[in-house]
DNA sequence: ATCAGTGCAAACTTTTTGCACCGCA
DNA sequence: TGCGGTGCAAAAAGTTTGCACTGAT
């Protein structure tokens, strides 16, 4: 599997998009995204920190950077905390599974067909209710494999 | 519509449940539920707040054991407020719209079958991934009719 | 040399907690 | 009268901001 390749392809173009908005893609940016690349769901910030060792106003604003250039996106997790993944221009769409007891988050992905489904469904939903549709979000909630036993 | 008997019968059903519980269906309590009775869609601790002027650490108490009890669920808006809003057995199963622009979240319900194809989806997400489904759901992002103009 | 980016410390917002008081079972 | 509930004030947690400094172009 070509990673490095896709890595830089990745780079590329968050790199291509922040110029677009007028930032530079420093060093420090770029290795929030390396980290961001490797998550399988999204990432608190208390936890990027810890990757990263950066300090939390550094990370913050990076993220919010990043955010406000559409290269990740923020979701809250149970608690309300912030979580950041990459934005689905860049890894894919998907949805979210959740566990209900750790609280971690696992991105999954749906059958073409079955996500054809849903898109028609919310876009069914949105007009019903007067609403210009934007995009849509299913999340799953379950016990995860570890938190069973 | 007999409003009052639903209300009444709410109200008895909630406080069944806080029996079980073993905590009190108080004054405060119930008119908590009353005015979360009201609302087509989850609100904020703030909002709520104004429309019972009652103290900040008592109302989030509140919330709080109702919380515990399933009265209510909360979730958090993009801002990752907190926000409550009755818990699907008392109000039925329902989905969200919600205006990107203005944050605002409003309850939809989808017809049966869509609710069936839905449900079956995502368990088989969930097997997939080894988790034990609890439950999900769907999150239509869209331009509210006010914020379009 | 300039100006975006960074780090530190302080501020701010939201939520939680300690403690004294109140009031219903 | 005992104990759960409430209110006030203070603290904690998460996030944002002001300001001075650094470093890349």
């Amino acid at each position: 599997m070509p990673t490095i390749t896709r890595q830089a392809e990745l780079h590329e173009a968050v790199s291509r998009r922040l110029a677009d908005h007028d930032v530079r893609y420093t060093a420090g940016r770029r290795s929030l995204v390396a980290a961001l690349v490797r998550l399988e769901g999204p990432e608190s910030v208390a936890e990027l920190q810890q990757r990263l060792d950066v300090p939390l106003s550094s990370l913050y604003r990076s993220l919010m950077v990043l955010d406000e250039a559409g290269i990740l996106e923020k979701h809250h997790d149970a608690d309300g905390v912030a979580r950041f993944e990459l934005a689905e221009w860049l890894t894919g769409h998907h949805h979210h599974l959740v566990c209900v007891v750790c609280g971690v988050v696992e991105d999954v992905s749906l059958e073409p067909e079955a996500e054809a489904m849903i898109d028609e469904l919310a876009a069914a939903v949105a007009d019903r209710a007067g609403y210009e549709e934007t995009g849509h979000k299913i999340e799953v909630e379950g016990v995860c494999r570890q938190c069973q036993k």
